[in-house]
RNA sequence: GGAGUCGUAGUUCAGUUGGUUAGAACGCCGGCCUGUCACGUCGGAGGUCGCGGGUUCGAGCCCCGUCGGCUCCGCCA
């Protein structure tokens, strides 16, 4: 029944073929994509990596491939020898690439049979996405699908050359490594050998690369798979992949302008002109203006501060705030008096319910110059004008408020800003607006823990003038900003990096800093403080999300239709129904007991 | 850990206030067709309404639970 490959050649791929190819003898391997049938004439377009092609089988000039061209049906693997021909007028196809041509058949070689998909690999609306995961191999045949990972191919390789250009050198680090308790969990790896013991897969190639810089590699680079035991999102999976490089004797600024040509060379493979060089804004600026350490710049409504509108106010909500030195911010939407009772009570429960505001307040400011608020009885007409006025309101906006502690401040009053910009359509579509956000604080005061945790990682630099601040009587970890950065395209965190520490006295403050003992420093990261101990070079590098970088330009809102084989939101995969029980006799060889 | 949302032929979906035999398109199978290209045309097969329980004379529809997909909050140094 299936014909062998036996010494049958590859001479082209289908999608390449054009006029130009216009009587030659090719053959073409792929999958019957659709099939047309006629009785005497049956038309196949034949389906492989770069493209389709239309295989013409006639009863009158070759019976015997035309008979078997019957047996054919979808994503059946065959062989064609054939002719390329050139169609007549009427009968050109404009819609595919090798439109001009067809190829006649003269011999086809059935190598495979296929059952009938579970979905259609044309369908104008993709299949269910548990469907699609769970038959990823037929999914990933799916035009989209082929874009995408060549698209990423085309971005691996762009960041490759700049790099190797650039004179950085590739260099791999390992996937079973130590444990480092600090930041996201980590995926745990039994060791056979050491029972009881544990690696650890990395979350990144943080020290290792360090390291290598200590070792006198002064540029690394690597494609690198990081691992996150965290919960997942639609820009978030267990294991990513990042551009990750780091480089000797630099500053901030070295890393900017090494990453903005990067950029602009990977949008270039994306179709997308980027203009250098990219804004910069202090992390407090991001943070006072849009409530956001990645906001997204493509439209305004920007916080407006009415604290000191409100600074002599009786109303109980907004004092007791003002008084516990939280915030009372405001944004304007333009030509938003219209919103109904029932919108705001649907933005009220959104930032209720999603970031715990305690609620939200308005003041209408109609098209006839009349203004109403939520807040007219508590308030009176006068303060109300007057935060209207600060809030730069014209006749027919609407500003909305939220007062309350200043993290929740800013996420419920950022994300109302990101939920109006999207459903009024104010967001342009067209424009990549990058940004640095720089000046991170070093750290932040976890009250649960009563302890500072860094910002950043523990190894990223202070700034050089706020090294004082760290320690001794006036010690201000909250006061001290980093030498750290993060690369934000259109709302979306790219990337991350920072200066490293250097000299292992600034680590050591460091570590004393978020609480860790001498000891604890020692048992953690004893390896790295001996080697910084030796002719450190100062440092510094970023990482960049390859999957983000790659949906944006792919057009995709999740990173899942950019990676090959991802995981759902439970951390599955649907194809290989892992992760799975493991035998008995496993678990005793890793002396591993399961305890639920 | 929490919230929301979805789950009906192979696929995408419709399914009224709870009421007779659960529909459509595409796909699939068979016939016809010599220029189609999302071919056309005639005919046919195909359903555990995610799963379990409950309410009811009667449940795809209401209630409870559960499983799974997705989105968000927390989390993600």
């Amino acid at each position: 029944m299936l014909d062998n490959l036996g010494s049958l050649k590859r001479t082209h791929r289908s999608g390449e073929l054009r006029a130009e190819h216009t009587g030659q003898e090719v053959t073409l391997m792929g999958w019957v994509f659709r099939r047309r049938d006629f009785g005497p004439l049956t038309f196949v377009d034949l389906r492989d990596r770069e493209g389709i092609v239309q295989v013409v089988f006639d009863e009158e000039r070759n019976p015997t491939a035309h008979s078997k061209a019957k047996r054919l049906r979808s994503e059946f693997v065959i062989a064609v020898q054939g002719r390329v021909v050139q169609r007549s007028a009427e009968t050109v196809n404009p819609n595919i690439k090798t439109g001009d041509i067809e190829i006649v058949a003269e011999q086809v070689s059935i190598l495979n049979e296929s059952k009938t998909p579970p979905f259609e690999l044309d369908a104008a609306k993709p299949p269910s996405e548990d469907l699609r995961l769970e038959y990823r191999y037929i999914d990933l045949r799916r035009q989209k699908m082929q874009d995408n990972l060549r698209l990423r191919h085309r971005l691996t390789m762009a960041a490759r050359n700049y790099l190797d250009r650039q004179g950085f050198f590739e260099i791999e680090t390992p996937i079973l490594t130590k444990s480092t308790p600090e930041g996201a969990r980590d995926y745990l790896v039994p060791s056979r050998l050491n029972p009881g013991e544990f690696y650890a897969l990395p979350q990144s190639p943080q020290l290792f690369k360090q390291i290598l810089m200590i070792s006198g590699y002064d540029r690394y680079f690597q494609i690198a798979r990081c691992f996150r035991d965290e919960d997942l999102r639609a820009d978030r999976q267990p294991e990513f992949t990042q551009i990750d490089l780091e480089m000797s004797f630099v500053q901030p600024e070295d890393v900017f302008n090494l990453i903005e040509p990067l950029i602009v060379e990977m949008f270039a493979v994306g179709g997308v002109e980027v203009k250098t060089p990219f804004p910069r804004m202090d992390y407090s600026e991001a943070m006072e203006r849009f409530g956001s350490d990645k906001p997204d710049t493509r439209f305004g409504m920007e916080f407006v501060n009415l604290g000191d509108i409100f600074t002599e106010t009786e109303f109980a909500p907004f004092a007791k705030t003002l008084q516990e030195d939280g915030h009372i911010k405001a944004i304007t939407l333009e030509g938003g008096a219209n919103y109904s009772r029932k919108q705001i009570d649907d933005l009220t429960a959104f930032v209720r319910d999603v970031y715990k505001a305690s609620g939200l307040a308005w003041v209408r400011y109609s098209e006839s110059g009349e203004i109403t608020s939520s807040l007219m009885k508590n308030l009176g007409e006068e303060t109300i004008r007057r935060a209207a006025e600060k809030a730069s309101a014209k006749a027919g906006d609407m500003v909305f408020i939220i007062a309350g502690n200043r993290d929740v401040v800013a996420a419920a009053l950022g994300g109302l800003r990101l939920e109006l910009g999207k459903r009024e359509g104010l967001v342009d579509a067209t424009k990549w607006n990058f940004l640095w956000v720089t000046n991170f604080p070093m750290f932040e005061y976890h009250p649960e823990d009563k302890r500072w945790y860094a910002m950043h990682h523990p190894f990223t630099s202070p700034r050089d003038e706020d090294i004082e601040k760290l320690s001794g009587e006036q010690a201000n970890p909250g006061g001290v900003l980093a030498k750290a950065y993060d690369l934000v395209l259109n709302g979306v965190e790219l990337g991350g990096g920072s200066i490293r520490i250097h000299r292992p006295d600034v680590q050591q403050t460091i570590f004393r800093t978020l609480g860790f003992s001498d000891e604890e420093a020692r048992r953690r990261f004893g390896f790295f403080l001996d080697a910084l101990t030796y002719g450190t070079p100062p440092h510094g590098g970023i990482a960049l999300g390859l999957d983000r970088l790659t949906a944006l330009l792919a057009g995709e809102t999740s990173i899942r239709e950019v990676i090959a084989f991802p995981k759902t939101a439970r951390a599955s995969c649907l194809m290989t129904d892992s992760p799975s029980e493991v035998s008995q006799e496993q678990l005793q060889e890793l002396k591993i007991k399961i305890d639920r």
